[in-house]
DNA sequence: TTGCAATTCAAACAAATGTTTGATACAAAC
DNA sequence: GTTTGTATCAAACATTTGTTTGAATTGCAA
């Protein structure tokens, strides 16, 4: 009664009602938490399932975890894919713009994503197998596609150390709205971080990111004038 | 005998050799696992303290917890003052790069900063009220002081904004090093992140900030030649 | 020494946690 | 109607948690 769960039938009614409430409430409840300080009971209660649910269902505390992660990825990717909104032959900037849209609006709090940001924020704070899973299953083909990009406009430099420290720190900038959201909302509680403004602020990392590629780019194809100031 | 551990005597044997243990061994597991998921046994433990030594000379778990971080602070901050190793009359190029590195050396996971950075970390993605605290004694001083050195970089423009905007950039920056710790070590392990990385490091932050700030302040000076590529 | 307060210690306590259990309800198949 | 497998439920279980307790020990002053 409990291996049945790898091979579950369809035919539940309603296509296993609760099993998907539990999904989506643990995802949520998961993020708002962490893993260690949300219990059983809580997801339990606001899914208004049985306790045992949980394990009848998914095994184990551990086991709903990483699929709550599954699912909440699976959703967020759904709703804003990698190049969400792309022209099929847009330069590298316009690339880069979107990249940077998509990824701040797949990672905001809005809750139809389901969390998605704050789980991979808390995973990458508390390593579990599910960073791995994560790892495996997005996060380095998302790294490599933004290198691909900086490398076009770094002018196909083969330095990659350098497409490699341009990569990181436009990652970083796309991050720190995952990670200092707390730090904001006390120094500017008024920011609402909804769609209009992550437009803005892509806007404004885009601008950051390629003043200095470009800057560097200059540099790098040796144009000693019309460089660097000093 | 509880309230006593407001106004301690001094003439403990050894300065309170048994509390100052407690406090160094907590900063380190608090900052290894995070307050939920140490147990006042993992301290004890560590510390070769009798258990109920937490109780009675911090009155508790969440009050070891908030004076832990105190002293990692003051450690990593004694270790790395704000404007370390800064000569007096630096121009702006160079207090961004004193910022830049005591930044990275003071967040760093050497062991004596006694788990620091992590422990601002941590605090940042679950926040308590020590973030609160943290913020009115140190970071809200510290990111003025990065504005201030932008504001004078960007030509003392009066575009708040724009200030604003390539100071959370350049934080951005140095901070990812404390956020995807865990990332990058699992796709580069054999980086360590001693010093001399560090300094490598903060060198490649200040390279692609400045080239970005230096980019902004041409196009707001209205020099439409020698700004922008396009 | 004697007295006294501070400290340490082993043991125990109440609360909360993830998990298990056995009974029950339900729906479809025979 | 009976059977069978799935799903739900209340109750209980074994651990672990932070905290408390009361006795023992220590260090120093009178």
């Amino acid at each position: 009664m409990l291996n049945e769960v790898i091979s579950r039938k369809v035919t539940d009614h309603e296509l296993g009602e609760t099993r998907k409430r539990i999904l989506e409430t643990a995802a949520l409840v998961f993020s708002e938490h962490g893993f260690a300080a949300t219990t059983v009971r809580m997801i339990c209660g606001r899914a208004k399932v049985n306790l045992a649910a949980v394990n009848y269902h998914f095994g184990g505390k551990e086991s709903l975890y990483r699929e709550a992660i599954r699912h909440a990825r699976r959703r967020a990717y759904e709703r804003f894919p990698v190049n969400f909104g792309l022209s099929e032959n847009a330069g590298p900037e316009e690339q880069l713009h979107a990249f940077i849209r998509s990824f701040l609006l797949r990672t905001s709090g809005d809750e139809r994503n389901l969390g998605f940001g704050t789980l991979v924020m808390r995973e990458m704070v508390d390593p579990t197998s599910a960073l791995d899973m994560m790892l495996d299953e997005g996060i380095l083909t998302l790294l490599e596609q933004l290198a691909g990009i900086v490398r076009e406009l770094l002018g196909n430099a083969h330095d990659r150390e350098l497409v490699l420290i341009c990569t990181r720190s436009i990652v970083s900038q796309c991050l720190i709205f995952l990670f200092s959201r707390s730090v904001m909302d006390r120094l500017a509680p008024e920011h609402k971080f909804d769609p209009d403004d992550l437009e803005g602020i892509s806007n404004q990392i885009l601008l950051f990111s390629m003043k200095a590629i470009r800057g560097i780019a200059a540099d790098l194809h040796k144009q000693p004038d019309c460089a660097g100031v000093h």
